[in-house]
DNA sequence: CATGACTAGGCAATTACGTGCCTATGTTCG
DNA sequence: CGAACATAGGCACGTAATTGCCTAGTCATG
């Protein structure tokens, strides 16, 4: 059910095709609720089925035509009844930490290179977030924009998921440097 | 597929029933890999069914028998054949900013509310997760227990428990207050 | 002029996950 | 005494999510 949201807290801020609304959840939306593609069509489909969202074809010159979505009215009142609800505790799964969790047993070298490579991942989205949020400012100072920008819910999530790869970038350099010093020798091919 | 690996991690420490697993996967692993009962059961009946752990049968004189499971050699070269590889980007799913993505179309006062009840449960995972590293620790300092502690995989994803866990409360506190500042006539009841 | 990436959308099949409910017994709290 | 909670395990059903593949045209790069 909260997909359906996530989707029309993206239309609220201007109507999209499938294609391109998964796009939008790339930069942005991922960092609470990810989705794939095939996700996004199947429930954009039953949504226009329910009458929450309206689609408008579009032809395009040299491009394929492409279905374009906007929120109706029906879906305009589930998103409020939407926020009156308790929203369910948040999961993560992060089959990296599994991993860490198993370092013991396994491979650590390896670990520790996955631990890098996350490392770096989460810089370009933290240069990335923080890119939009310029964006999103255009001049103002943070605490004018929110004070009184729009948007503020995108803004407050985006803060959110700076500050979680900050936390990351910083958790990875521990856990890196931890495991390169303890014992070298660890982990290392069993087979 | 990284569900088993969890399970295996943490069978890995020490045998344990299914009812019993559930609940440690509550202290620790429901960070970065949750799971229900249900989930837990059924994966432990596929992976006993495919060797990786091996059942006892526990018979207790005022409780319900149990069957006990414990990592197999099988099992344990799957942990180390998991660890080399690549492991997906980690998902987070959090309705609460669902819910604050969408706060501008929706009632800003109940997200609000929703937020501090997140703020209240951040704390309380936080002084769990500290009290749970501070009784791993055992007298060590953090440092020594780093270079040299036992279960250093259980200790990294505590901590990093821990680092977003506090993160969280620091975005709660800024989040509410400025729902609570900005138009405090927003969102308020629609129908 | 082939390779790959981008735009746009989708089908089919399979897993994974969540929800609600149930069986038993034992213990603790008010 | 009854309610609630803990131990221990499970079934059935339904929805959510992933994976791999496909169509079909455009555009840029080497």
């Amino acid at each position: 059910m909260a997909l359906r949201n996530a989707i029309m807290a993206t239309l609220a801020d201007g109507e999209s095709s499938g294609y391109d609304l998964s796009k939008r959840f790339d930069v942005g939306v991922a960092n609470f609720w990810s989705a794939t593609r095939q996700q996004l069509y199947r429930e954009l489909e039953k949504m226009e089925a329910e009458g929450l969202i309206a689609a408008r074809v579009v032809e395009q010159p040299r491009r394929p035509t492409k279905r374009v979505f906007s929120l109706t009215d029906a879906g305009r009142q589930a998103v409020v009844d939407f926020t009156r609800l308790d929203p369910k505790p948040s999961a993560i799964r992060d089959e990296l930490l599994v991993q860490v969790e198993a370092v013991a047993l396994g491979d650590a070298q390896h670990v520790r290179n996955n631990i890098l490579a996350k490392r770096a991942a989460a810089e370009a989205k933290l240069a990335a977030y923080q890119q939009t949020l310029e964006r999103m400012r255009s001049g103002k100072t943070e605490e004018e924009y929110l004070a009184v920008g729009p948007r503020i819910g995108s803004y407050l999530t985006l803060l959110r998921g700076i500050y979680f790869e900050q936390e990351n970038l910083r958790w990875c350099d521990l856990a890196a440097e931890v495991l390169a010093s303890r014992s070298p020798e660890d982990g290392l091919p069993t087979r």
